[in-house]
DNA sequence: TCCGTCACCCTATCACTGATAGCCTATCAG
DNA sequence: CTGATAGGCTATCAGTGATAGGGTGACGGA
């Protein structure tokens, strides 16, 4: 089968990530098997498992890079010089648009069920997770100047409604919605202008 | 197999959704398969298909039911006296319990996928969900008293809010939220302080 | 040069899934 | 009694994730 100029270590691994999430994204999760996957790679499906324990530690691994990679827009995002306002305003706007604009990474991320308590405790997808809302959370304490629980609250009551916004666009797209951009412009504009308010 | 005392007409329909909520409820959606669902109602699993065409019936007629309960309970609270604020405070409060008391049916409504174009063109779901999603937009338009896009844009970016809560209690459980009723009562209590404001 | 190890791949096969085909049985109107 | 209808059954299908067990080429040490 033209074994000839094999890939290097973990090379196949990457090459698998890569077709997968283009087949995620283009297919839809549900519609992906681990034949599709192998076939777009040129391997069997079995070969699948030299390099994942199972199926879904492709969606895993895909789940946590997508994070990392929100993490470092949200980082530069929020870094920007501007008023606390304007930061959280560029923060949301990079939220949104990669969210839009990755929506097979953001459906793993954020809209696939925990296989519940399958994975061990310290579950990686948490802790990529963590730290991706962790730059939101700390532009609230820098601002608030304090680290309670309100803080946190309004940290997480954010991240909630941007969420909501990003999740209803991709899920429900047979919906009358107003122009996307416009809405999305509405919905920051009041997500920011009393950010940082205490309740 | 003991077959004296047939259910009547339509019968067998309701208990097989009855108990395919109830499977969904307790182990995912996912995890509930034609044979669980069957085996728990007491027939052979071929004989779904002579009450749902496919598996995907069975959810989607939650769905439907999930909206219009919803859309009940959100007339509801939207009808009580008060101001408008109260009105939508009260509106909030019933759309977060019904998706944290319901998760299935708010799963299903919400965050699964639409089947892309499989469906013919007037979806039952997408008429549903409207129906619920009218309850809002019904409250805004009587309080601004328009019925222009920028109050149906308000409609959607308040319902945006709402669902972005639910949908991350839900998915993320093993998040670090703060107080479960405590963020509810604050992310309610920004949503509502300025929520008919022109943006 | 030989040999073990390693990374990687294969075919064959498993149990399980949603779905279909074809046939049987209870009920009821005429 | 009879035909129609609702509801059920077994047998079976193709497709799914996953495992078992064995093959192949590159490479480093003896």
């Amino acid at each position: 089968m033209a074994q000839g100029a094999r890939p290097r270590i973990g090379e196949r691994r990457e090459q698998i990530l890569d077709v997968a999430l283009k087949l995620f994204a283009e297919h839809g999760i549900q519609q992906v098997t681990t034949r599709r996957i192998a076939q777009a790679v040129g391997i069997s499906q079995p070969s699948l498992y030299a390099h994942f324990r199972t199926s879904d530690e492709i969606a895993i691994e895909l789940c946590c890079r997508g994070f990392t990679r929100l993490h470092d827009r949200l980082t530069h995002a929020s870094a920007e010089a501007g008023t606390p306002e304007e930061r959280l305003r560029r923060l949301g706007e990079e939220y949104v648009r990669f969210g839009l604009d990755h929506p097979a990474v953001y459906r793993v991320a954020f809209m696939v069920d925990q296989p519940t308590g399958r994975i061990p405790e310290p579950s990686p997808v948490l802790a990529a997770g963590l730290r991706a809302f962790g730059v939101l959370l700390a532009l609230f304490q820098e601002v608030r100047d304090a680290h309670d629980e309100t803080t946190a609250a309004l940290a997480q009551s954010t991240w909630a409604s941007m969420h909501g916004l990003v999740a209803l666009l991709l899920v429900r797209h047979e919906f009358p919605w107003v122009g996307r951009e416009r809405l999305i412009a509405l919905h920051l504009g009041r997500l920011c202008a009393h950010a940082f308010e205490d309740a």
